[in-house]
DNA sequence: CGACACCTATTGGTACTACCATTAGACCAT
DNA sequence: ATGGTCTAATGGTAGTACCAATAGGTGTCG
C-alpha cells in the first residue's frame, strides 16, 4: 500500500498503439500483414479516426508499420527495418551536442568487437558476401560516381556485422553507419586503391579465423578515418 | 539530369515535423523552450490542427518533445532522453526474433570496448561516481529491494559509459541497459557480495589505467551473466 | 488483338468544427 | 492557513467533409 506512483492516465491513441504492438508480439500479426481501413478500424475500435491515425503516425514513426496511399492501399506490418532506431539517435545527437569525432570512436570500438565475433563464427557464404562487395567496388574504381561507392562502403560494414549472426550488432552498426550518412558529405577519404588492398588483407586474415590480426587491420583503417574525421570541421553544405 | 529519385510526396505533419528538427537544429529551440499552443501554431502554420498534432506525435515518439495538458501546459524540447531509442529497439526485437543471449553478446563486446577507452580517459571525478555507486549497493546488502539493486547496478554501466566523455557510447549502454529491463524481470542471480568485491577490483585496475586487465574482469563477470541467460528460458511473467 | 486513354472505387491525407478533460492559478470561505 | 471553487488555458477526442493518389477495370482506336 505504499506504492504512490503518480498516475498518467494512457491516452486512447497509446493504447491503440500497444494493441497492435502486443498483436505483433503475440505473432497474431506479421510481416506483410495488413490493418484494416482507417473508418473500419476506428469503427471497430470505438474511437474517431484522429486518434487511430495518431496511433499509427507514432507506430509509423517506430518503423513497425509502413502505410500506402490509394486503392489497395493501406498500413502493413514491416519487416524491422533499424532506420527509425537510427533517426532516433540523429536527433538526439542534435539535442546532445554529439561531434562527428564521438561516431566514430564509437565505431571503432564496436567494430573491432565485430570483427572479433565475426571471425570466430562467421560462415564462408557470409565472407562470400564480403568479398563480392568488394569486388564490386573495384569495378568502380574508375567512376567517379562516390555516391555509390559510399553506399558499398557502408554496406561492407553491415555486411561484417551481419557475419557475427547476431542481429543487435547488425542493429548498431547499421544505426552508426545511417548516423554517419546523416552527418557528413560522403568523402571517399582515402585512395580506393589503397581501401581495396586493405580489405583483401582483412578477409584473407577473416577467413583464417585470425582474430586478433583481422581486428588490427580494421582498427589500422579506421583509425586513420578517425583521424582524418578529427581534424576535418564538420564538413558542412557545400 | 540523370537523377531520378523517387519523388515521394513529403506529408504537411513531416514538413512540420522537420521544421521543428531543423529549428532544434539551428538552436533557435532549446530545451525546456515552449512550442506555441496547437490552434495557434496551426493558424501560424497554414495548416489544420490535425496535421500539427500529427507532427507532434511523431515527434513526442521521437523523444524531441513532451506534452503537458492543462493551463500552462504545451509542448516542451525535452533533453534527449534516450528511451525513445530503445522502445525502437524493443519494437525491432519482436519483429526480428532478437533474443536475450544476443543482447548480452552485444553488451558484452561494447562494454569491453568501453573499459578500456574508460581506462585511458577516465577522470578522477567520473570515478568517483562509481565509487559511490558500488558503496550504495554495499549499502543495500541485507535490503531485499531487488529492483532498487538492480537500477543501482544498471547505474554503474551507465556511469562507466560517461567515464569515457562519449555521448554516443553512454547512448548505446543506456540502450541496451532499457533492454535489459525490458526483457527480463530482474534477476540478481550473482551474490551481492561476490559483484562488489569485483567490482572493487575492477575499480582499483581502473584507476591504475590497467585497461587489458579491467576488461578482463569486466568480461569475467558479464560472461557468467551471458551463460546465465543463456541458459535460463526467457525469465517471463511470474 | 494490343496499346493506350479514361473512368471509378478504394484508401490515406488534410481541413474544420465542436466538445471533453485536465491543469494551474486566482479567488473565496471556513 | 487550509481547503474548496471558479475560471481560463490547453491538450485530447469526436465527427464530418473533401482532396489526392493509386490499382484495376473498361472502352476505344489502331
Amino acid at each position: 500500500m505504499d506504492d504512490f506512483a503518480p498516475v498518467r492516465a494512457e491516452r486512447t491513441f497509446e493504447i491503440i498503439a500497444n494493441k497492435v504492438r502486443d498483436q505483433i508480439r503475440d505473432g497474431k500479426l506479421r510481416t506483410g500483414d495488413k490493418l484494416p481501413p482507417e473508418r473500419e478500424m476506428a469503427q471497430q475500435l470505438g474511437t474517431s479516426r484522429n486518434a487511430l491515425r495518431e496511433a499509427l503516425r507514432s507506430l509509423e514513426h517506430a518503423g513497425l508499420i509502413s502505410l500506402h496511399k490509394g486503392a489497395r492501399g493501406g498500413a502493413f506490418i514491416t519487416d524491422g527495418n533499424p532506420s527509425a532506431v537510427a533517426q532516433s539517435m540523429e536527433d538526439l545527437m542534435h539535442l546532445g551536442g554529439i561531434n562527428l569525432a564521438d561516431v566514430t570512436e564509437a565505431r571503432l570500438s564496436v567494430e573491432t568487437a565485430i570483427v572479433e565475433i565475426a571471425a570466430a563464427k562467421g560462415t564462408a557464404t557470409a565472407f562470400d558476401l564480403l568479398d563480392r562487395n568488394i569486388d564490386k567496388v573495384e569495378e568502380l574504381t574508375q567512376a567517379r560516381d562516390m555516391e555509390a561507392k559510399a553506399a558499398l562502403n557502408m554496406e561492407f560494414h553491415v555486411l561484417l556485422a551481419e557475419a557475427t549472426g547476431n542481429p543487435v550488432l547488425v542493429m548498431m552498426m547499421r544505426t552508426l553507419m545511417d548516423l554517419l550518412r546523416s552527418v557528413h558529405r560522403p568523402v571517399t577519404a582515402e585512395d580506393t586503391a589503397d581501401i581495396i588492398r586493405s580489405r583483401r588483407r582483412f578477409m584473407r586474415l577473416l577467413r583464417d579465423r585470425e582474430a586478433a590480426a583481422a581486428a588490427a587491420e580494421m582498427k589500422d583503417h579506421l583509425s586513420r578515418l578517425h583521424n582524418l574525421f578529427s581534424r576535418t570541421e564538420m564538413p558542412d553544405s557545400g
